[in-house]
DNA sequence: GGATGTGAATGTCTTCACAGCT
DNA sequence: AGCTGTGAAGACATTCACATCC
C-alpha cells in the first residue's frame, strides 16, 4: 500500500470525530463539503483523503455516515485493542490514567510505573503504581504495545531506550525533551514547549 | 515577510531546544549537520529553515550557539511576555497551572477558572481559581493573550466563543472537540485523541 | 578544509476541474 | 441535479549540489 502522508492520517482522525457528531444529530449521510465546512478544509481534500483507502461514497449522496465511520475505525486500526503503560504518576500521568478516551479507542492502560518511594505501592484508579526498576522486566514477560512517557525531562531517554529494548513499538512522549530512538520506533511527541512557542510565533504581530 | 510554513515553525523551536542542550554542554559553535543529526532531519533542511531569516553561521565554523538562539528566541517571539488564562482547574489544567515551562518563556498565568462551586474560590498555586461566568467580564477588563481551554468537550465552544468575543487573540485547546472560529483567530489544538489514532494507524500492521 | 547559503531539481501535498454514477 | 472519484495542474516543501566565504 501507498504510503500515506501523516497529515492525511490526522485529517482521517478528525473526519471520524465530526462523524461522531453527525451521527449524533442523527444525520445517515453526509457529504464531502459538509465534513469539509465542519473541519476547516476543502471537499476535494476530504474526497481526496478517502479515496486513497476505497470509494466509500454515493454520487449524489455523499457518504454514509454510520459505515463511513466503521471504515476509517477499520483503516486507523481501532478495531483492536492495544496494551499501555504509563511511566510516570505526577500531574500529567495521573490524568492520562483517568482519561476516559483510552476505553473508547480500545486502549488499555495494564500498567503504572514511578520512581518516587512515596508514590510507589498506592494504588489510584483500579492499578496499583510500580516500580520503575520493574519497567523492563515486565516488558519483558508481558510486553505492552505503547508506553507513555510523562516523566521529568532526565528520567525520559533511560526509559525509552529500556522500552525499546524489549520491543515496545511505540511511544508517546510527553516529557520535554527530543528522544533519541532507531528509525524503527514509532515515537510521538506531546510538547507543550513547541505549542507555546508556535503560539508566540504566530502572536509576535499582534 | 514570506510566509514561513508551519513546519519550519515547529522546527525552529526545536532547533531551540537542541541549542539549550548543546549550551549545557559548554559548546560554542555547532554546525548544522550537529542540529540535524539530533533532531532527525538533515543538515540542509536546518540551513534552509534558518536562511528564511537571515544569515547567522559562519562559514567553516558553524553557528554560534548562544547567537544562534537569541536570535530564534526572537524569530519566535519570546521576547516578550504573554498574559494567559487557564480554564478548567480539573487533572489537565492543574497540570498546566504548575507546569514552569511557562515562565521560562514569557508566559504569565494570570488567572486560572472553573465551573465547579467546590473548586472556586480555592488556592491552587498563589492563585484563585474563579467562576467562570466572570471570565469574559473579566477579559473585557484585562484582556488576556491566550486563553487554555481545559474543560470537557461540552463547554469548549462557549468558552472559546466567550474569549473571541472580548478579542483574544490565541486559543489554545486541551479539550477534545474541534473548536469553530473565525480564521482571524489563533487556534491550537493538544488531542489525546488525534495522537493515539495516528499510534494506532502507525501499529496497524504489527 | 570545513561549513554556510542558496538557486535549481526533485518530491510531496493540495487544489482544480470534470467525467461519470445515482 | 447533486456529489463522488480522480487524473492533471499547481503550490509548496525538501533535497541536491556547488559557489562562496572563514
Amino acid at each position: 500500500m501507498r504510503k500515506i502522508a501523516d497529515s492525511t492520517v490526522r485529517r482521517l482522525s478528525l473526519y471520524l470525530q465530526f462523524l461522531e457528531e453527525f451521527e449524533g444529530q442523527g444525520r445517515e449521510a453526509v457529504s464531502s463539503s459538509a465534513l469539509a465546512a465542519r473541519g476547516g478544509t476543502t471537499s476535494a481534500q476530504v474526497r481526496k483523503d478517502l479515496s486513497f483507502f476505497g470509494s466509500f461514497g454515493k454520487r449524489g449522496l455523499g457518504y454514509p455516515v454510520a459505515e463511513l465511520m466503521a471504515r476509517l475505525r477499520d483503516i486507523l486500526g481501532l478495531g483492536r485493542s492495544y496494551r499501555v503503560a504509563i511511566v510516570g504518576a505526577g500531574r500529567v500521568g495521573g490524568a492520562l490514567a483517568r482519561y476516559e478516551g483510552f476505553a473508547d479507542r480500545g486502549f488499555k492502560v495494564v500498567a503504572v510505573y514511578d520512581t518516587d518511594p512515596a508514590r510507589i505501592g498506592t494504588v489510584a484508579d483500579g492499578r496499583t503504581v510500580r516500580d520503575v526498576r520493574s519497567l523492563e522486566a515486565d516488558l519483558g514477560r508481558d510486553p505492552v504495545d505503547i508506553v507513555i512517557i510523562a516523566t521529568p525531562a532526565s528520567a525520559a531517554q533511560v526509559v525509552a531506550d529500556a522500552a525499546l529494548r524489549r520491543g515496545t513499538p511505540a511511544i508517546l512522549n510527553f516529557a520535554p525533551v527530543r528522544l533519541t530512538v532507531p528509525d524503527t520506533a514509532v515515537v510521538r511527541n506531546v510538547s507543550m514547549a513547541l505549542e507555546l512557542e508556535a503560539l508566540s510565533y504566530a502572536l509576535r504581530n499582534r
